[in-house]
RNA sequence: GCCCCCAUAGCUCAACGGAAGAGCGUGGCCCUGCGGAGGCCAAGAUGGAGGUUCGAUUCCUCCUGGGGGCACCA
């Protein structure tokens, strides 16, 4: 019975019990949710205080009706200050048990999703090294791929790669300027790493006087060379690379689109530039999509990137992954998309506030044209990957991320990082520790003999709360997309653990074997639920 | 001027309209025991004024203070 069931059989009570008038003014409202404080049992809903409001007469009888109907799953339950609790049962958290000895780590995986999703993350232009900014939005994506993957969702984890337009033309004259084959100017780029690219393809440089090829050309060896060198000590991994560029070898994909704003009379032609009337359809501005100079602009490829994905590709949920900068332009493309007949349901953007880095009282700002940059390698060149994923994904993506370098050096013996390595650590050497004395850990025991004697244990039992619970937080998370919800819940269960350690003797006289397989059952999980963050679980610190 | 985000404990941050939680710091207690990088206990907070609601940190209005955006850049 997991919160889900509970929700949705409760609906089908009310149905019975309420006339349909007053069951749809009280479903309307109706919220099922995990507790906060396990004080007060493990779930919990508002339905009396809508009762109380909407059919008062009604409350004994459906009261119980739904006591006497769940009173196999939950031990109590209970009228609280109004709440409703539920207490989850022996009975549920026994089965639970017994299915994680059997299925191990699939027991988290429940199949009931099967849409096609695919998720646009990362995305930094390709005109130098990523920056912390980028890492935001690599552990956000990271994270959410894996929890629509945990409820059956086929995930794409895509890298839209910008390598044509005004800034790639602005990259090949940066690289010209480093050898002195041009003057610099403001927005060109700037940094050690597109002098060394100029100097080591300077033949090339020289020679090619197509800004754009040569720009494309420099935008791959960026994205070779340094982003994904970057990615990869992350932890991070795509499954496909797609080029902007591309998207104009298909005349029919721009057809199309074009077509349909023709019809909607949302087109206009002026000194060879081509407008996208927006301000037609109530907003601030209207967007160009083709330039004076006949190029296409950035939201075109954006409008054309999107239907390609969901039309030409089939997928059934677009989520986007953008800095808060970005907010203004979501908002007309999203308009966009709807004109083009993309359900809001299927079109999810994701915004991040900003990384601001500082070193002490300093704060320093991130400049790609200026050069100024904290890079992922200089970072990880001191912090190991997992406790930078660690620290980012804990902090929700509408907050600012500030991130103190010299703060994260110095604490990074007192955080909540290795507080949790510290659990997966002291897991391990129990297990090591039999080892040592010559105790076989791999053992086979009989998963229902085994489960309904330790579920008895209320150390062993509160942890195997925690493996019900996360299967309702992992709905939570994909319906809000706020993967930062795992972060509190995972703590939560890490402070369980060593409770459990200081409290529980394994090794002892009469070692009881049973107990040997749910340390390394919790050992188990522990370690797959810090992959889900892309997190290594330490053996020994 | 218009738009978006933020303001919670001394500090850094959580909280799907549901009973305000962590970490660090502070004060106590716990090592003849699997790693004390630990466990237990305590003090301590929703920027201001209204409104909606059975219930508001959460939604709405206004105010104050921060950050970001309003390109034929992406």
């Amino acid at each position: 019975m997991q919160l889900i069931d509970l929700y949705r059989k409760t609906k089908l009570i009310l149905k019975k019990e309420l006339s349909p008038a007053d069951y749809l003014a009280l479903e309307k409202d109706l919220k099922f949710f995990l507790t906060k404080d396990e004080n007060f049992g493990d779930y919990s809903t508002n339905l009396l205080f809508l009762l109380k409001k909407i059919k008062p007469e009604k409350e004994e009888v459906i009261l119980e009706t739904i006591k006497n109907k769940f009173k196999n799953y939950f031990d109590r339950i209970e009228v609280e200050g109004g709440y409703l609790n539920f207490y989850l049962g022996e009975k549920v958290l026994f089965e639970d048990l017994r299915e994680i000895l059997k299925k191990r780590y699939k027991f988290f995986f429940s199949l009931f999703k099967k849409q096609r999703v695919v998720l646009d993350y990362v995305s930094a232009n390709p005109t130098g090294p990523l920056h912390l900014g980028n890492i935001r939005s690599a552990v956000l994506g990271d994270s959410l791929a894996n929890f629509l993957k945990l409820l059956g969702f086929k995930v794409t984890k895509e890298y839209y790669v910008n390598d044509r337009g005004t800034q790639i033309e602005i990259l090949a004259k940066s690289a010209k300027a480093y050898l002195n084959l041009l003057p610099f100017e403001d927005e060109y780029y700037r940094g050690e790493y597109l002098e060394k690219i100029a100097q080591k393809y300077k033949d090339y440089v020289k020679k090619e006087e197509n800004f754009e090829k040569l720009g494309k050309f420099l935008a791959k060896i960026i994205l070779e060379g340094e982003i994904k060198k970057s990615l990869k000590r992350l932890g991070t991994k795509f499954d496909n690379y797609f080029f902007e560029s591309s998207l104009y070898q298909d005349k029919k994909l721009i057809d199309r689109v074009l077509k349909i704003f023709e019809k909607k009379n949302l087109l206009e032609k002026k000194n060879g530039a081509l407008i996208l009337k927006l301000t037609k359809v109530g907003e601030n501005k209207d967007e160009f999509l083709i330039r004076e100079n006949g190029k296409p602009t950035y939201f075109f490829s954006d409008i054309l990137y999107h239907y390609q994905k969901f039309f030409i590709r089939k997928f059934k949920l677009l989520i986007d992954i953008f800095g808060a900068d970005h907010h203004d332009h979501i908002r007309r493309l999203k308009k966009t998309l709807e004109i083009l007949g993309i359900k809001e349901k299927n079109l999810k953007f994701i915004t991040y506030q900003h990384v601001l880095i500082k070193r002490g009282e300093e704060i320093l700002r991130m400049s790609k044209r200026k050069g100024v940059y904290i890079t992922i390698d200089e970072l990880l060149d001191v912090l190991p990957s997992g406790l930078v994923r660690f620290l980012f994904l804990a902090i929700t993506p509408d907050s600012p991320l500030e991130f103190d370098l010299e703060l994260a050096l110095k604490k990074s013996e007192e955080n909540p990082y290795w507080y949790s390595q510290y659990a997966s650590a002291r897991l391990n050497s129990i297990l090591e520790k039999l080892k040592e004395k010559g105790y076989k850990i791999n053992i086979k025991l009989d998963p229902q003999k085994i489960a309904s004697h330790l579920i008895k244990d209320e150390l062993i039992k509160n942890l195997v709360r925690s493996f019900h619970k996360f299967k309702d937080l992992n709905l939570i998370i994909i319906k809000e997309l706020k993967p930062n919800l795992y972060y509190d819940f995972f703590l939560n269960f890490i402070k369980k653990i060593h409770y459990f350690y200081e409290n529980k003797k394994i090794i002892r006289e009469e070692i009881d074997r049973r107990e040997v397989v749910f340390v390394k059952t919790l050992r188990d999980v522990l370690g797959f639920w810090f992959k889900l963050m892309g997190v290594e679980p330490m053996k020994k610190i």
